[in-house]
DNA sequence: TTAAAAAGTGAAGTATGATTCATAAAAATA
DNA sequence: TATTTTTATGAATCATACTTCACTTTTTAA
């Protein structure tokens, strides 16, 4: 007598998954890796801790799949900016805008899985992340020096630069308090200093 | 029959304090906060856990004031480059060139006292000392945008920048691997990277 | 040299949080 | 409905690291 999964049951328990992701994230958002407690997250989905073993089999699996899915989803978003057909000088902008806007709206996220250390093994995950980060932006970079509109630079550093400059200007205590303005206004300097830092003295010959 | 302290009793004690927290950034320095429990830091001394707290009340104070004395170092050095007479470009990029090369000797600490999350009251702590950091940058920004040298910019969001993007392109894995030429490139690098960031377009009028 | 005070020890006490497990509830088949 | 298998529960267990404390050693001063 074989047990077999109903469609519906099948459909519940990848329910639970997502939502035990989801729930994790949030939490991780508001406020680092923290208060992102198995019995947090639990208590969030409205499971008990037992129950969250059966979906992943440790914490750091847990964790490691929440970054992975964090990053996959951002960088495909820099990805379809920084692959339209425009100046390099309008990507990178829109590519660090783009950034820089949603993670305000979870300093924490962008900062846990930039930076946050923790075990070993979500760590691991991690330099896997930045480098998917890096990567985008050195497309941007490496074009626009081609074709002139940057000048000679090591791509890489700037890269890691570009990175490190949006997300310690965003996770800064000096969180913009919730004014729309002050936020658009902190992201415009951002992305400004990322521009001028591509940039330098402008274009070494003309585009 | 009152006990007092014999003058050399009084060093010793001192030197053991003293000991402590360098053994305490030592670890900070090459694990990060992580590799630096109170026992960790008792075998390194070669003192007993709980002779820990004869010299400090918790840990909580004791990290506070490696932070403290590691920035205050940090600061001053940093402080009396940028005090110098000289074009506000060249302060910058040697203010930059000056902690990149520091703090390649130890990614962690770097990192530890600027962004690496902890108990609350540490955080406190270390929320100064990015403050303080920045106020550094900011001074010189400043300086150059006043005298035409930057273009208008905000100081405040670009000292941020800059400290975020140097952090992030030392403490990233991408560790030089010991050669000192390697390391040599990669500050020039970030030094070249925040040069630009600061300048644009260069001088908006002659300074 | 001896008594009092301080410094040092390291095992025990706590606190926190991950993980397991005996058990209960629910779902799938016969 | 009865039986089996899966899923869920949450208290107990384990792990780790900070902190305390009864006790030993060392230092000071008479």
């Amino acid at each position: 007598m074989p047990y077999q999964r109903s469609p519906l049951m099948q459909e519940r328990l990848a329910d639970n998954r997502q939502r035990i992701l989801r729930a994790a994230r949030r939490l991780v958002a508001s406020g680092g890796f923290r208060a992102a407690s198995i019995s947090a997250v639990a208590a969030e989905v409205g499971l008990s801790t037992g129950a969250m073993y059966r979906y992943f089999p440790s914490k750091k699996d847990l964790f490691v799949e929440v970054l992975d899915e964090a990053v996959t989803h951002e960088v495909a978003i820099l990805r379809e900016i920084v692959d339209r057909p425009a100046p390099a000088i309008e990507r990178l902008r829109a590519a660090v805008e783009s950034f820089a806007a949603r993670a305000l709206q979870g300093p924490y996220l962008a900062y846990a899985f930039i930076a946050e250390p923790t075990d070993p093994e979500v760590e691991a995950a991690r330099i896997v992340c930045r480098q998917r980060f890096g990567e985008v932006f050195k497309d941007v970079l490496r074009a626009g020096v081609a074709n002139g509109e940057f000048p000679e630079q090591s791509v890489e550093v700037s890269a890691a630069c570009i990175v490190g400059a949006f997300t310690e200007a965003l996770v800064r205590p000096v969180a913009p308090s919730s004014k729309a303005s002050d936020a658009r206004a902190l992201i415009d300097a951002i992305a400004d200093f990322c521009v001028r830092a591509a940039m330098g003295n402008g274009p070494i010959r003309s585009a």
